[in-house]
DNA sequence: ACTTATCGTTATGCCCCATAACAAACGGGA
DNA sequence: TCCCGTTTGTTATGGGGCATAACGATAAGT
């Protein structure tokens, strides 16, 4: 493709308005820009609560799958089982999760919401709820389900 | 007390397969997700040439606005200017870009891609479009467009 | 009993993002 | 001219998320 090489062509001493073509149609751009703003969303309502999208993560699918051992939790979350350890260890000091021995297994962890855990995620849920509303507001029904869908197969490809 | 029994119907010992219905219609999570698969995607290609996204964005947006001012490029590329100077001192090591003062303005940077940098970056962009290619594999044109319209419109919301 | 595999932890480093504090240079007004 | 506020870029620091390697402890297979 032939292009328009600008040899000295540079009448206007620096440009106000930059050439925004080359990132304009990237995938990978505008997945970083959204996951972003999706992450400001969240950050603004789960920040006051001392939570964020991982520790809120961590907390749904504990009240979904009690005494899930660490592994498969990491597995389900999408996470390292190594930096899952550390998300746990912080939750754990901050009184939201309990981690107890397995009966039959020393070496697996049981895991187990808190009453205190359990409280915060109700509100961790409203917050979240926001932020995802938010996010989708200028995006019909038909238009949400058709994106999860995309960044599904984006995801599992 | 002698044992701390399981209360609850525990009947199942430990299920092998938890419950992802929590996380699985979050927008949220799922962007997350896509996104990380974008910069797997992208690393895998641009690693081995010493790039990031983060590097090709420059390296790209520079091709397409040379003697831009940092302020400029930084907004364009919706980063932060105390990061992009970390960046673009990397980039200028590596002998990819030059920085020049502007004329007529001595605090404001010129930048420009070197002849090394324009190599580099066609490679880079290789890469890229492959990384892309991989990433819209499971998608129809249409729906790719659809896609990319509404990570837009939540990245601009 | 010895070896191998599982489960979790620790340590380290990278990428991206954000804020605050700062120096240098410009520009306008008293 | 001098002062002051603004623009431009830099430095330093911290946080979130991700990945790898090395390790101790336990369990399971042979």
């Amino acid at each position: 493709m032939a292009q328009p090489r600008r040899l000295s062509a540079d009448a206007r001493p620096v440009p106000e308005q930059p050439d925004l073509s080359p990132l304009d149609d990237k995938l990978g751009f505008w997945l970083r820009l959204a996951q972003q703003a999706s992450f400001d969303a969240l950050h603004r309502g789960l920040g006051p609560l001392g939570l964020t999208p991982g520790r809120l993560g961590v907390l749904l699918m504990l009240e979904a799958n009690p005494d899930i051992r660490q592994a498969l939790l990491a597995e389900a979350l999408h996470i390292k089982p190594s930096n899952l350890t550390v998300l746990l260890a912080a939750l754990e000091q901050d009184g939201l999760i309990r981690r107890t021995e397995e009966e039959g297994n020393r070496r697996a962890n049981c895991l187990r919401l808190t009453a205190a855990g359990r409280a915060l995620l109700r509100q961790g849920e409203a917050a979240e709820a926001e932020a995802e509303r938010q996010l989708a507001q200028g995006l019909s029904p038909a238009e949400r389900a058709a994106l999860l869908a995309a960044l599904r197969r984006i995801a599992e490809a």
